[in-house]
DNA sequence: TAGAGAATTTCAATCGATTGCAATTTTCCC
DNA sequence: GGGAAAATTGCAATCGATTGAAATTCTCTA
């Protein structure tokens, strides 16, 4: 009773699932409905209109896992997110949330599905694999390393459509696109101390690549000015962040005068426990970020940091996946970031 | 050369892609094999172990297409995130991207895989059949209810597996998970009133149901009270937001004592541009966000807001999607959002 | 040790669309 | 009108795993 149209046009009463039953309908053979469905050249103009316009009367659409089976391409790209120990890192995912829109956006764009994975690797050994093999994919695009470098090299040597997001390491394997992490540390560094900071922090996990090569590049920079550069760890779940930071600061920020935060998410709870403690920023402590998220625009004093161009990223990765699943060996995509000084260095 | 020890271990050659290969391997039929790697218990105990050895020896997995197609179940469940006018509504996907996340989790949990699309309803009518009718989900999330009310209680009719994020109306046939938004309005403006505000504005786009909602429920509240509550218009294509933010404020912020604003992330601007004006808050001015998103505690001075639960969102989601698959007819879901006093009221 | 009954395994059909090749129909030119 | 070339369409195998029913093998009792 709800579609009273349809039931005028279709006279048949079993509703047509199949492309056999279309044929039947139509009068033709199940291979010229699928060719008619595809727009293959093939067939005939008139009995591909009539086929589409019956696919249409019955509300008929193929069914997407048969053509997947039998013509061994899924039109699907998994993404995969390896967390962290912790389990919970929602805060550390706003900047690879944000990069899933715009990869979101790019690969429907290109006609493209997208499956989204997370997954724990200590928990299981197994996950860059198993979604690989699965059948379900035509390539992968891998949102950060973590601490997973060595299980990706594996895995590029023998699978080629992977792009992952990441550092770039010298004479690695895996096709790899993101900022360069290490000039954006040097970056980072130089403003600070060119706002007159002489003491420094480097507040972030000194773990994962990324921040190795932030926190590297810092320290180059540091070195070679007569600065003074500490890393400082801190833990990535929302629950730890604050505490650790407030821990840090209270007994420390007498010590120093410049902190340069692994992410802006860390810069933000950096800021609001100054604002809290009554250090004035940027007067008696210089921060600066990294990323660039849009609400850095937003804090008061408007956080100083390194631009992150997440779209040009999500491009980069997508359009050399594409040209590997064609084959093509890509070399990898490194960005260069880009000071944004605002009001807090 | 890069895997040895596969080598050593594989006598053959050639690599076991299909079960049939892996069962003439195995000395056994296919149909073994499958049910050896399904655990079914019809099979003897040894002989699976066989298998279950030469599967990982040979590093074998089942194709995925295969399976979903004969069973008529993929596994699968699609999140579909309809977007509004603006193609980059990048600012307003905060909330929407934090709910994907706790998506993510809650489907993995119970050993679903989440396909992701985005969509733009006006320039596709069919964006909700086309997906459903795909053959490659066995249900949807709805994540947002845009400007599509209506197409998607149509679809409702004759699909049961599925469950969007919105608002509920009164009589409404699509199952609904959600924050009561109403409720919110009126906490928000009571909150407002109740600290000295008298003159509302209510910041954001009144099309979208959260957003009218929220908005009738505050100006039930600002009647109540005899305190008077006005709409504003602002977009959340992030180029725009802030220059209407502006332009509003520049021009009117003396009518005005209390903000209200339809979502953190219009507060943010907000907060940022009376800040930039030199108008204190919330001594000149009360503001009040909706969502409590983690950055809303960060902000100078912290941010007043609505709290909605979204992990308690998504798991509620998950879980009726799931009675849904089991055919169960089930309720809609109305989270009670709570009042969180910071430092802007 | 025969034979019932249980435990395993094999067989073969099936899921639904695609596609190479063969068969048929059209078209077109002399 | 004949016949070759071109355009369509049909046929049947195929993608790889699953599963009901049939067949085979094992177990155990009388």
């Amino acid at each position: 009773m709800t579609e009273p149209e349809n039931r005028e046009m279709a006279s048949s009463r079993k509703p047509v699932r199949t492309i056999a039953d279309l044929a039947k309908i139509a009068g033709v053979s199940a291979g010229t409905v699928s060719r008619a469905l595809a727009g293959n050249s093939l067939v005939n103009a008139k009995t591909r209109e009539k086929i589409e316009r019956l696919a249409s009367e019955h509300d008929f659409r193929p069914n997407q896992m048969a053509s997947k089976l039998r013509r061994q391409k899924t039109g699907v790209i998994g993404v995969i997110i390896p967390l962290g120990h912790d389990r919970h890192q929602q805060i550390s995912d706003t900047f690879f949330m944000t990069l899933l829109g715009y990869l979101a956006d790019e690969l429907t764009e290109k006609g493209y599905d997208l499956m989204l994975r997370r997954v724990i690797p200590q928990q299981d050994k197994d996950w860059l694999d198993r979604f690989i093999r699965s059948g379900m994919i035509d390539g992968v695009l891998v949102i950060g390393q973590s601490n997973q470098f060595e299980r990706i090299e594996e895995i590029a040597d023998g699978y080629l459509p992977m792009v992952v997001w990441g550092n770039h390491q010298e004479g690695q394997r895996h096709c790899v696109v993101g900022a360069d992490n290490r000039l954006g540390g040097r970056l980072a560094a130089e403003r600070l101390i060119a706002s007159g900071a002489r003491r420094l922090a480097f507040l972030g996990d000194t773990g994962p690549f990324e921040f190795a090569a932030r926190y590297a590049g810092a320290r180059d920079v540091a070195e070679k000015l007569g600065a003074s550069i500490e890393p400082v760890s801190v833990h990535l779940s929302p629950s730890h962040t604050g505490k650790e930071i407030a821990a840090f600061l209270a007994a420390r920020h007498h010590e120093i005068d410049g902190i340069f935060a692994a992410s802006d998410t860390i810069a933000f709870a950096c800021l609001r426990e100054l604002q809290r403690m009554g250090v004035p920023v940027p007067e008696q402590m210089k921060l600066i970020g990294f990323d660039d998220l849009p609400i850095a625009a937003q804090t008061i004093p408007p956080l100083t940091t390194i631009h992150q161009d997440i779209a040009a990223g999500a491009h980069g990765m997508v359009d050399l996946l594409l040209r590997r699943l064609e084959r093509e060996e890509t070399e990898s995509l490194v960005l260069p970031p880009k000071l944004v000084i605002r009001g807090t260095t």
